[in-house]
DNA sequence: CCAACACACTAAAGCGCATTAGTCGTTGAC
DNA sequence: GTCAACGACTAATGCGCTTTAGTGTGTTGG
């Protein structure tokens, strides 16, 4: 009834058209030896005339691979659609896949199970050439898989140490933010505004980035001399909320929090206003990610930025570099700066500084 | 020196292993008629055995299509990752077309005129069997140029009625939400609560939806006997914050606001919050589209909410239904409703409702 | 008892491209 | 002047799967 046909050009029309064998355009289109000069430029005229493409299915099958690297997303579907950091990471992926025409699979799946299975599905069905893994936690079973599938990757985010070192001679590259020099600067100036008691709202307690966070965190509040409480949470608003009523009911509340991603920082702002609180002279508010979300609340938030497009885009670079046969490597990326904004200060009032 | 082998099987081996012939293999697996039960039942032990796969390039060069479908999202780097609606739809998305073993080829790019190109290569390349289209525009040249193609497609939102109807017999289906009935429930509610001035901060003025919100305000606005005044944005916090500004410093300021996206309605609490300005006293707020954003202010945001998830879905659907031959339709999904929270209120002082 | 016909299955071709193994006409070297 | 070497191409094969056209066997009916 519809589907007008409108029949994809291929190189045996263009081999037709220019009064050469299929194989003479094969060779003139991939820059191979064996055809003169001139020939080649007059297929490339044709091809182009034509408005020939390469047939991806075909170039997989004969072994070139699917101009194709997936990305899978393992997250509960309640804290999906909240942070900006996955649509920017995206977005960095693209761009340094689209230069070399590579194409994005993109997936979301609940867990870390449902998404080794997808690897594998794509493994076996020919679908990606190498793969891009974010959110690397403790006990992590996708580096062994994918090393053990052959899939070139590039882990998105710190590993730990054991798990880098563990992996075998595989195409593994790792791009990684220094979270711990971070903190570090983070519970540096917390310090230095007079802070004593600061609590940390963390994000799923099982990735790797959290751990580093919490124990980055204990590290420096040990150094410093400053108490430190610590909650884990799932990411979501309702949880960063409920963390922050518990930590500011408690006897002896934090002047201070550092949240895990911007959306739980601003829910935790709500609940300190809501409760009367002004920020920072009561509470000081730190966002881990920057985004327009702190940039829009009032007060505006201090929040840890990078550039995640960058990130996403270095990402790729990386993965790319291996498709292309180069060595695995690890890679360090900038470390997230601190930008100082209303809500951190120093602490006035409900017995703050004082105990110095 | 790495990339250990791990070939994948293929039917051959299936073949070999179950002592019958390729195709019996392939009749067996794909449930055609050809192969007693007894074969097939072996057959598909055999395969799951060997945990075998269909080559999806395989497939697709025999003419099956790739089982993938494309979404490109034209936005300029800048507004992204910022609303949550993208990731949520994709959410929704992938999770009907997983239930297919359909893939998602994703891509982002700066405006349509890429798009354009990066659907032309798509199919050019065999890499998509479909298409879900975003964001319709006015003159949107996607719809004519995808139906030349002969690329089943689903677009996602409210088309106008001539770009709908003057779509030859393609596989083109269309999924809207009533825009203009929930800016009416919108309006409605604001005149009953006694606002006489209403702003409409809108998004791109080159999206279809974007027109029909203001086409439907202005009528509103005329039935209820309210002046409004509308600004369209790039819907970035900077604008939404900027739009706010300029509506504010107005003579006749308005008393309510209405925001086309959550990120500019917060913006715009923000800008009300420094000018010392209260919500909802003195400004009410309505945000187009509910998100954790809208939960987490400080007061927290009325909006109009609808599942996009659930969106997401059934476009996913209303595409595979296109890709099983069904024929094109054009749906109406469910009308957003406005859920109130405390950032709509009366109007009270600086000359609100008295001039009734 | 043989033709007609199911039935279960195999052989072979084709999808679009890359690649390997030729083929053929020139050149260059000795 | 002859032979090897080279450059420019073509022919043929394979990738993994689907599909069409057989093939051989057993059953049925006249």
């Amino acid at each position: 009834m519809r589907r007008l046909p409108a029949r994809r050009p291929t190189i045996r029309d263009i081999a037709r058209r220019a009064g050469v064998s299929e194989s003479a355009v094969s060779f003139a289109l991939n820059g191979r030896p064996g055809v003169s000069e001139g020939t080649r430029e007059r297929v490339r005229r044709v091809a182009e005339q034509l408005g020939w493409q390469p047939s991806t299915a075909a170039r997989a099958l004969s072994g070139e691979g699917s101009a194709t690297v997936g990305l899978v997303l393992a997250r509960p579907a309640r804290t999906l659609g909240v942070e900006s950091f996955f649509l920017q990471l995206v977005s960095g992926v693209q761009e340094a896949l689209a230069l070399r025409g590579l194409g994005l699979l993109f997936q979301v799946v609940e867990d870390v199970t449902a998404e080794c299975a997808v690897h594998r599905r794509w493994w076996a069905e020919h679908r990606v050439d190498g793969l891009l893994v974010v959110d690397p936690r403790a006990d992590d079973p996708r580096p062994a898989l994918l090393a053990g599938l052959g899939l070139p990757t590039v882990v998105i985010g710190a590993m730990d140490d054991p798990a880098w070192e563990a992996r075998p001679d595989a195409a593994l590259s790792n791009l990684w933010a220094d979270d711990a020099a971070a903190m570090d600067s983070v519970v540096g100036r917390l310090d230095a505004l007079g802070h004593r008691r600061v609590a940390h709202v963390a994000g799923l307690g099982e990735l790797a980035h959290t751990r580093r966070r919490g124990a980055a965190l204990r590290r420096a509040a040990e150094r410093h001399g400053l108490h430190v409480t610590s909650v884990t949470t799932d990411y979501s608003d309702a949880q960063g909320a409920e963390a922050t009523r518990r930590l500011l009911a408690a006897p002896d509340p934090p002047t201070a929090v550092v949240y895990d991603n911007d959306v739980m920082a601003v829910a935790g702002l709500a609940v300190a206003a809501r409760r009367g609180l002004s920020v920072p002279s009561d509470l000081s508010i730190v966002a881990w990610d920057d985004s327009v979300l702190c940039r829009s609340t009032h007060p505006p938030l201090t929040a840890l930025a990078r550039d995640t497009a960058a990130f996403g885009r270095r990402a790729a670079e990386e993965l790319i570099a291996l498709l292309d046969g180069g060595p695995a490597r690890r890679t360090r990326d900038a470390t997230p700066r601190l930008v100082e904004r209303a809500s951190t200060g120093r602490p006035v009032g409900r017995g703050a500084a004082d105990s110095r």
